[in-house]
DNA sequence: ATGCAAATGATAACCATTATCAATATGTCC
DNA sequence: GGACATATTGATAATGGTTATCATTTGCAT
């Protein structure tokens, strides 16, 4: 079980619908929508409320501790804070989390402003799809 | 009024509202909120309706000649087809358009998968905000 | 001009996300 | 440990952006 070690803004409680959610965000390979970590919490909390799981994520999020990230007409959530990238396959529609590298720094000499965090989102096709497909 | 050369995919009539709409999205500087298009719409098209703006800017966006970009909770359209970076004002919510050169192909390199289109998403402090509050 | 399919306007439906609120559970202070 | 204050929860309703529906209108080929 993952624990955090300091959750910055004021009150905050360690519940047990947290802790459960924290788990599954950082347990997972890639980003989750709020209703599949929904439904992965039920598993172990069975009352669990899909409110409780978006609440639970937005703090994250506004902690630091996730980042939000599209996915086809929703949104998706991963345990990479701030920058990330992600590829989305056009034909089997899945989001990976991809490594990328580019300093804050870098892009505030382009863009003349100060960044804070970027994200970069890529379509096209996977591998597996590549290989398919062809 | 700008013209389109050819809009590829089979049924496709070349309505007023359509114009329109193309001229809006074109002729803006920055990205614009479906309701944005349609209050501007509106202006010259009394009648147009909103779910009209929605059909168009979609077909658009599958045609390539518009882009789906965040902007807080919801979508804006940006005329710059396919890739496209974007800074968005953490105080003043504002959402620009910033020009970023990055090739395909070193994505594709880098991330091992055929790259069609990618966008960059910065949010910061702008030029303005910066300014103001310090 | 005529005919027909595509596009529109108006409206209802959809669905992801947020707000509400009484009930519950957490952390603190004794 | 027990009691208190209040943050959080579960259940549900509300919200709001987007899409679907359908009768009517309009663009366009003949």
């Amino acid at each position: 079980m993952i624990t955090i070690i300091n959750m910055s803004s004021a009150p905050n409680r360690w519940t047990k619908q947290l802790k459960v959610i924290v788990d599954i965000v950082y347990g997972s390979h890639g980003p989750m929508t709020a209703d599949e970590v929904y439904h992965a919490a039920r598993a172990r909390l069975p009352n669990i409320s899909l409110g409780t799981v978006y609440r639970n994520l937005n703090k994250l999020e506004s902690e630091g501790l996730v980042s939000e990230v599209t996915k086809g007409n929703t949104t998706a959530f991963v345990k990479h804070p701030f920058s990330n990238a992600t590829f989305e396959c056009e034909v089997c529609g899945r989001l990976f989390c991809v490594p990328y590298d580019l300093r804050n720094s870098e892009m505030e000499r382009k863009v003349g402003m100060k960044v804070n965090r970027w994200s970069i989102r890529m379509t096209g096709v996977c591998k597996e799809c590549e290989r398919k497909c062809i």
